[in-house]
DNA sequence: CACCAATTAAGAGGTTACCTCAGTAAAACA
DNA sequence: TGTTTTACTGAGGTAACCTCTTAATTGGTG
């Protein structure tokens, strides 16, 4: 019910808002399909990369995430609490660390994978291939801005 | 350096994470952009909202917003804390209270407006009109999806 | 070599933007 | 007149950040 709301088409005057409002209903989505495996959607994301970028240190992981490097310490500390991560010294330099994905962490992730490809987050599939090949493209001319 | 890393083109699923990336950068410039105006990105929304659609009541705010009813006292209380909005009880339904904007709420939300069509927010200054049109039309696919 | 600036990570503590789960008051309805 | 539903709020929690400070190491420079 309330078809009457949303055609001030104005409403999205501003695509900001928009945008805001749909990466709100992604979060929380994705959120929701993760709930099972017991990490959150940004750890799922950090986990991926330490998999993809072997073992790395946490600067690193913050350069990628492109988060603080304060944020990614919490997010691997949350990690390594969940028995997915384990920090060891890095040998060449012992003020660093590395972080490198434990076996269940690696499993952890492909279940993880698994079902993101098959109901495909539920969100993204809303969209055509073409739709979200623009969406991507469109996405990385943002990525990266300069800061 | 490392530019080896992001070219894994397939990946479907990795759009999920740009996305999510991108929206965490475009949310800190808001904040950042809205830092001299006393209300954070949520609450410029959410006053904006309220002085568009007229005295409002909260549950009608959460569905604008498509947040949950009690996010939406939340932003209200911090913005009658701020002054820039009233609560009055709803005439009709004494359940119900009705919210709208102070002068100075309706002044605030008009700097803010001024300083983002100008700046642009920076963020999305970095599309060209099309692919704004682009990223609008996907945004709308993607937003009001049934649940 | 001795000192100092830079770098790496983590401790302490804060904020934003949500959420669920009561509970209260009023309205709707049976 | 109950009972159910609706509207909001109090209490309390979580995710995903942040800044500011501290501690250990390292890498120049004199």
């Amino acid at each position: 019910m309330s078809e009457q709301a949303d055609d001030h088409r104005g409403i999205s005057d501003d695509l900001g808002e928009l945008f805001a409002r749909v990466a709100r209903q992604q979060r929380r989505a994705t959120l929701g399909a993760l709930e099972p495996y017991g990490v959150s959607p940004h750890q799922a994301r950090a986990l991926r990369q330490i998999i993809k970028l072997g073992p790395l240190r946490p600067s690193k992981l913050a350069e990628q995430l492109r988060i603080n490097l304060r944020s990614a310490t919490d997010v691997v500390d949350a990690l390594v609490g969940a028995g997915l991560l384990i920090r060891e010294p890095d040998p060449g330099d012992r003020r660093a660390i590395l972080v490198s994905a434990t076996p269940e962490g690696i499993q952890r992730s492909e279940q993880i994978g698994k079902v993101r490809a098959q109901q495909g987050d539920v969100f993204l599939s809303a969209l055509d291939e073409a739709d979200r090949a623009q969406l991507r493209r469109i996405l990385q001319i943002l990525d990266r801005q300069p800061e």
